[in-house]
Order: structure tokens, then C-alpha cells, then sequence
DNA sequence: TAATAATAGTTCAATCTTAAAACATTCAAC
DNA sequence: GTTGAATGTTTTAAGATTGAACTATTATTA
């Protein structure tokens, strides 16, 4: 991609940049997520389990907000974590549009189990960077989120 | 998420990089997707679409190992550009196991209008980093694709 | 209060994504 | 030369993802 654009040395400069924020990204999560799957929940499903666990009880919206997600997409995978009896819905008793969804104990149990695992593999792939490249890091990502 | 872990400093932080890392590509990539979409074309599409610009033609397999996906996955994104005639498949005269994918004239003029658009938005997105930024992103993000 | 707007969730159509199984073709080894 | 491994593509099943249309509920406001 960008490596191959023939422009000025600004714009190969932020191709190159986009590519390979996005790359390292993209290689990070699957590295990460290899090994997720193999318990058996897709990343979708372990972002809800995981901000369930860490927030309480959480409307599908506030889901939706804090995982950058769609509604439509909110109601799927809670869909799927609901069959396999990991979450449950409820609606909301004051406003009756909302449905709260709630871990079950197996839910909070695989969360237990899992998250030790997911900890250790992101310190793992993680480690390619020392303490002050990891400040640094974080950094920079934090000018790019926030750019609008 | 990562932000709720109680583990050690180390933990922490290499969660904190993950999340940040992850989270900023994807914000980056869909403030970039949405101005691509309105143009018709999903970001997969675009990005076959401008490999076999910047390259020549390509074989499928060829096309998945440049974008790092499966290859189940390659031969529905070329249907979907086969269909839309932007790009046409040829099996290989030598080896006929494979397919030669090949931009038609209608494909190259939509990469040519859309490509400039493409620089012009990464360029202003990116710009939030200076060029010293960008540099040393480029390097972290190097360290962490590689790792492992 | 009745009409209207806003909000939360669901459904649908289109596409993406992977892994695994199935096919076809080529290559290698006997 | 035939068998068997390796390679490239397709198909399938399951799930992810979005945006748009739709339903239900709540809030606003005339």
C-alpha cells in the first residue's frame, strides 16, 4: 500500500504511519487472539465477558459505547453469550427500552479462568518493548485516538 | 478494560499499551473507512483494489499473503469486485491452479479518483503527529509486529 | 392530554472473516 | 508412469460488523 504511493515526503510519511499503526495492530490482536480462541470465545464475546466483569451490570448501549460497537452488533453477540449461558438480559424495571445484562456465575467463572491467560499473553507480545517505549507508545496512540 | 486489571505495575502497563494500541488503530481506521465507504467501496475491497494497482496483477494467494488474510476470505472479496467489474480473474496459463487477478480499466479509474482522497484524509489524520512523532512510531509499531 | 421527538433494542441485507473440508492441479518419489 | 504430498481455490458453517428500517418505550411540547 502506502509504501508504493508516489507523492511528496510528507504524504509517504503518513501512509507509511497509517500502515503500520494499522499492521501492528492487526498482527497484535491475532497473535492475541489465537490463543483466546482456543477457550472457545471469539474476541467480540471476551471484550463483553471482560468489561462486564470489571464494570458491573451494563446496559447493551453503554456496551455499545465503551467497545465502539454498533447496536445492531451489541444484540448479536449478547445473543450468542446468552446461549451459551454466559450472560443473561433483563429490562430495565424504572425504563422498560433498556436491557441490562448481567454475567452468570459460569460467565464470571470464565472470566476467572480466562483473564490470567489473556494477561500473561499480552505481557508477553508486549515485552518487545521496554518500560519507556511502552510510555512512549501509549503516547502517541493517545494523539491519534483523540484526532479527529 | 485493561484500565480495571488489579495486577502488578507491569501488568498494568503492558495491558494499558495493548488497549491503547488497539484502540487507536481502530478509531484511526474507521474515521478513515467511513470517507472510504461513501465512496462505494468496503476498506477489504479498496485495499485489493490498490495492491494490484501499486503491483500489477496478482494471484490470489499472492493478494492474502500482502494483506495478511485467509484464503477463503480473498476469493469472496474478488467475487464481490468481479461482480462490480473492477477487477476479472484468469487462471494461470503455466499453472493452472491459480488465479491471475487483473484490474479492468473501470478498476483503475476508481483507484485513480479515489486514491488522492485516500492520501488527503490519512495525510490530515496522521498530522496530528509531528514528523519526529511519526518516526518514532513507525519504529514502535515495527518492534511490535515483529515480536514473536 | 395528544402529537411528536428521542432513545433502546431488534431485524435485515450485505459484506467480512476464519477454519476446516472438498477439489483440482502440480510436484516429487518410488 | 502412478501414487501421494503439496499447493491454490472454493465452499461451508459460524460469527462479526455496519447501516437502515422497524418496534417499543419514554420524554417533550404545543
Amino acid at each position: 500500500m502506502g509504501t508504493h504511493y508516489k507523492g511528496s515526503k510528507k504524504e509517504v510519511r503518513a501512509l507509511n504511519t497509517y500502515i503500520k499503526i494499522i499492521r501492528a495492530a492487526n498482527s497484535l490482536s491475532s497473535r492475541i487472539n489465537i490463543r483466546l480462541s482456543k477457550t472457545g470465545l471469539t474476541e467480540s464475546q471476551y471484550n463483553v465477558l471482560d468489561a462486564l466483569y470489571h464494570l458491573g451490570p451494563l446496559t447493551q448501549k453503554d456496551i455499545g459505547r465503551k467497545l465502539f460497537k454498533s447496536g445492531g452488533n451489541i444484540t448479536m453477540v449478547i445473543d450468542n453469550l446468552e446461549k451459551r449461558k454466559l450472560v443473561t438480559r433483563k429490562r430495565g424495571e424504572k425504563d422498560r427500552r433498556v436491557c441490562i445484562v448481567n454475567l452468570t456465575t459460569h460467565g464470571i467463572s470464565q472470566v476467572e479462568k480466562i483473564l490470567p491467560l489473556q494477561v500473561y499473553n499480552i505481557k508477553n507480545e508486549v515485552s518487545a518493548l521496554s518500560k519507556g517505549e511502552q510510555n512512549e507508545l501509549q503516547k502517541l496512540c493517545k494523539k491519534i485516538g483523540v484526532s479527529v
